[in-house]
DNA sequence: AGCACGCCGACT
DNA sequence: GTCGGCGTGCTC
């Protein structure tokens, strides 16, 4: 007997050869299956698919299909969960149904072969069997809960969701997932619940909090991680403890929303507003919005928490009468305070400021007066390095990067121009590349010239109670500074962090990495030196960003309920009346939420419309466009033609192809152009069209010298 | 995406 | 004479 197999493979988006391919084999394997199949000149991982496949195979010569090389059937096939996921997935990010799939898997599974995967997994056994059961001790120190708390963590039992868990920081979401997750997984011995992150740094304090919890009442091996630092030995086996069922907590980042999870209950999106949970390559997905789609399919519970939720979670969980999808369970208080503890929000009105000045006399005051007293401060810069450019006066010369259109970045600490964009990076001259003047000045600040300047302006301050022998008149205030330059090496963030926490720094320094979730205990004072540029930015998103980090950011002080009366917030700016910093004043979210959805409503943007981008990129600007307005004419002239698609053109719009913010980078043109609709599934029906008419504008003479495209679906930043 | 094939420059 | 640069083309 000889069956046809559908298998996907790891093709590339747009490719000729589609991702379905098939194969023959002597007998037939459930959807799902893993295989080892041979393609070209090499072998690779497959995954066995439905036959009436979701893309056309084509008129294939069948004398010249090729067998499976082999069945890895120590493995459990996929379920049909996971495989109607990856199918809705590739299919809502205009991706091939292989790329998503196989990017779902852990690569170290793509390199196994059968045998080799048969060794791994008796490893893995055997390590499983000398963990032994857990010990049921009565550990479980689970802390009282407040009535809000409590009410959010029945609810969460009673309905069925999804739930926007509204609270603000150090209202106690934690505790409600952990209880949560507890009370889901002693009710069913075998369900599993995952529990995902923004970014990798937030997953080794999350990790140590349930494993003290959960390690005494279901075994060290019953939490796995799941994240992009981990080796990928690491993640196989992690993915692998998902998969079959031992691993009863899977914690992650966006990638884990693809895990193989096969008894999911509980899916929990922790600070869901994040844009680390948009992928920015391959299939643009959306982890928060696949975690609710994932949810609705395994009819697993799915939490949402932020104190800044998204507009677009935040309008969906308006009341259900006004046609609300999500439950909404607000959490105001912060616990082991009341409200009036919150840090006091003082905005410094900078017009009213020495020009240039980068602290304020009353904040450079406020921290002085807080290290004296032995309290820490948080200073905050968006912007990392010495200066965002070094500019020439006599020449007008800048810093430009010779194959981006962005200037290049001064590093004063090894003296270097960098590139953020392509990394090129060289020292800086001496003098002006342009005319030879020596005298080359910095634009703007960063967070290097934030410490410099600080570390000069407390020169005169002495950390009180240290006077000795060496430092007659006590020792100087210690200055830290933490960004991506300064935690490169691997576990230099958590080092750094430790410092902070054991009371060796008295003033840090940072860029948002400091602003996030961080349980700083005594920091009372939290200073944005300059963020007013997000006030006026072309993106949309800005202010909503904006608002959420300093939120966050305020979040940081007085989380000591001891200390967090007299915490403050000082928020330096040119605006100091704007709406934004008047609504974070108050901490009041639903204000700020409501203004902006009013806005978004009028102007009919998301959540309001629905949005994708196609990016094209070329050697050329007018290459990178002429493709773009080419596909889009062409959209209107084919598609036009066939049944049905009046209607659908009718609710969607084209815009003119233009250059992306940052137009060139690494010598490649970019340009972008928006597609919008009121209908989410109008603007799915068209991308799903126009796939094909892309493609084909590729071969026309407007499609010379391109060299990519891509579709991105709900783009975050446009 | 890989991987081969293929056609040109500078190394042991 | 080979090693290796990356352009082009193909893979059920």
């Amino acid at each position: 007997m000889t069956i046809w197999l559908s298998v996907l493979v790891h093709t590339p988006a747009h490719s000729v050869l589609g991702s379905v391919l098939t194969y023959r084999h002597p007998a037939p394997l459930a959807p799902g299956t893993l295989v080892r199949v041979p393609l070209g000149a090499r072998e690779t991982l497959g995954v066995v698919w439905h036959k009436d496949s979701d893309e056309a195979t084509g008129e294939l010569d069948v004398g010249k299909l090729r067998d499976v090389a082999g069945v890895i059937d120590t493995v459990a096939p996929l379920s049909p969960q996971w495989q109607q996921l990856v199918r809705f997935a590739a299919q809502y990010y205009q991706r091939s149904l292989g790329e998503v799939a196989l990017a779902a898997l852990p690569p170290q599974l793509r390199e196994l072969s059968p045998l080799q995967m048969q060794r791994r997994l008796a490893r893995a056994a055997r390590s499983a069997e000398k963990a032994g059961p857990p010990d049921k001790s009565p550990n479980a120190s689970e802390p009282a809960l407040t009535p809000e708390q409590t009410h959010a963590v029945e609810q969460i039992q009673a309905q069925t969701g999804p739930f926007l868990l509204f609270g603000a920081t150090g209202s106690g979401k934690t505790e409600v997932y952990l209880q949560s997750v507890q009370a889901l997984l002693e009710r069913d011995p075998r369900a599993q619940a995952l529990v995902m992150v923004p970014e990798i740094n937030l997953t080794p304090q999350l990790e140590a909090r349930f494993q003290e919890r959960f390690g005494p009442l279901f075994g060290a091996q019953a939490l796995v991680s799941l994240h992009s630092g981990m080796t990928n030995p690491q993640r196989l086996g992690a993915w692998l403890a998902a998969h079959e069922g031992r691993a009863r907590i899977v914690l992650g980042t966006r990638m884990a929303v693809f895990a193989s999870i096969p008894r999911l209950a509980l899916i929990v999106v922790d600070e869901e507003h994040d844009p680390s949970y948009k992928s920015g390559e391959g299939a643009r997905y959306s982890a928060r919005d696949l975690a609710i789609y994932r949810g609705k399919l395994e009819q697993a519970k799915v939490v949402l928490g932020s104190a800044t939720p998204s507009l677009e979670s935040w309008y969906l969980s308006r009341a259900a009468d006004q046609g609300g999808r999500y439950l909404r369970l607000h959490m105001p208080s912060r616990i082991g305070s009341v409200a009036q503890d919150l840090p006091l929000v003082r905005r410094v009105d900078m017009n009213h400021q020495a020009r240039n000045a980068i602290f304020s006399l009353p904040l450079l005051q406020a921290i002085k007066e807080r290290v004296l007293r032995g309290e820490q401060c948080m200073v905050f810069l968006n912007r990392r390095g010495y200066a965002p450019v070094l500019h020439c006066a006599d020449c007008g010369w800048k810093s430009a990067c010779p194959h981006c259109s962005a200037y290049r970045v001064f590093h004063k600490i090894d003296r270097s121009l960098r590139c953020h964009h392509c990394g090129f990076t060289d020292r800086v001259a001496r003098a002006c590349p342009g005319c030879g003047n020596p005298d080359i000045a910095p634009i703007g600040r960063g967070t290097e010239q934030i410490e410099e300047v600080l570390a000069d302006l407390l020169s005169d301050v002495r950390r009180p109670g240290t006077v000795c022998a060496e430092f007659p008149l006590g020792e100087p205030i210690r200055l830290a500074r933490i960004d991506a330059d300064t935690t490169r090496l691997k576990g230099t963030l958590q080092t750094q962090l430790a410092a902070v926490h054991a009371g060796d720094v008295d003033v840090l320094v940072g860029t948002q990495m400091i602003a996030k979730g961080h349980d700083f205990r005594r920091i009372t004072l939290v200073a944005a030196v300059n963020p007013d540029g997000a006030l006026f930015s072309s993106d949309f998103r800005a202010p909503e960003r904006l608002f959420s980090l300093l939120m966050q950011a305020a979040g940081r002080a007085g989380r000591d309920a001891r200390l967090g009366q007299h915490s403050e917030v000082w928020i330096q700016t040119f605006q100091p009346l704007h709406p934004l910093y008047a609504a974070l004043k108050n901490y009041d979210y639903p204000a700020f939420a409501q203004s902006q959805l009013a806005e978004r409503a009028q102007a009919a943007m998301p959540p309001f419309s629905f949005q994708a981008l196609v990016r094209a990129e070329a050697r050329s600007q007018e290459a990178a466009q002429a493709f773009l307005n080419a596909a889009s004419a062409n959209a209107s002239a084919d598609m036009a033609q066939w049944e049905g698609w009046a209607e659908t053109l009718a609710q969607v719009s084209l815009y003119a192809a233009v250059p992306m913010a940052v137009q060139r980078v690494a010598n490649i043109e970019r340009a972008q152009m928006l597609v919008e609709s009121p209908s989410r599934a109008a603007l799915q029906r068209f991308l799903g069209a126009w796939q094909s008419v892309l493609q084909a504008t590729r071969s026309e003479p407007a499609g010379k010298g391109l060299i990519r495209w891509a579709i991105d679906v709900d783009p975050l930043a446009i």
